[in-house]
DNA sequence: CATATTTGTAACCATTATAGTTACAAATAT
DNA sequence: ATATTTGTAACTATAATGGTTACAAATATG
């Protein structure tokens, strides 16, 4: 996932949704991201396919979040968005090579625990801790 | 540095030094991981530069590990490579969207403690423990 | 000293992922 | 009916990456 800036984009999104009374246009939250609507509508899709929001085409229509903001964890946010896994292994390591036939499992395994550790940290946050966040800025 | 092999390259790389009695050429590793040399020398370059290996050129030149692979922790690897934070904040949101315009602060708190939750999970492995991996592994 | 080996590095190409954009059909409220 | 809004396909521009070629510089050895 990377160097994607989807992630960050969605918790923006849902961030302004857990802020608003009513369903937000693609418009509006494209407009307080700073991007193409179609933007917005391609990684919200994502998130209603999860079950995180609905929305609703015409007019008075837009995006709404289907859940409280507290129970819209940062770790189930990250894993619906999916993509590569932080720490990618290379291709085709030399199988007749003693070190290079063997090191897949192990550099997989450790690799597996560090993206589990940073999807816990994820695991702790929600939504709503996000916005409160913001609320105690000062602007 | 998401996608990027480089990582994982580094790690193969250093794992081949620790078992090799002499220094290694960059076409001896090429050769193990499936690469060009210049990638080796490409990838190597940085960790040199960290006084992790020393490079000779020359006939009977080639890499060789500086400290005990004991000492070589792959948080440390993965630092000295860089690159991109794995969690990456999207550009330039609405200055004037009282979401938009405070939601940065809060997104780095979460995602700077999520990559060093990553980090010290890397932090608990060397060289020589995936070394010692690989030589249980059954061929 | 001549030669073979090997790194150092610049330059370039192909591939891929991403964000952004345009265009238009389909759905919906009034 | 009409205006609004999502859904989606298609395309472009940009950037990162790995791979490759080419050649200079350094080094060991006979």
């Amino acid at each position: 996932m990377n160097t994607s800036q989807r992630f960050a984009i969605s918790i923006h999104a849902l961030t302004l949704l857990a802020a608003s009374s009513g369903p937000l246009t693609s418009e509006a939250i494209a407009s307080s991201v700073d991007t193409n609507p179609v933007v917005i509508r391609r990684t919200m899709s994502g998130l209603r396919a999860h079950g995180l929001v609905t929305s609703k085409p015409g007019a008075h229509g837009g995006w709404r979040l289907v859940r409280p903001p507290q129970q819209i964890v940062l770790r189930d946010v990250y894993q619906i968005l999916g993509g590569e896994d932080v720490l990618s292994i290379h291709g085709h390591p030399n199988q007749h090579c003693p070190i290079g036939g063997r090191i897949k499992g192990p550099l997989k395994n450790i690799f597996n625990e560090a993206q589990t550790e940073l999807e816990k940290s994820l695991g702790k946050y929600t939504v709503a801790d996000v916005l409160s966040d913001i609320r105690k800025t000062r602007s």
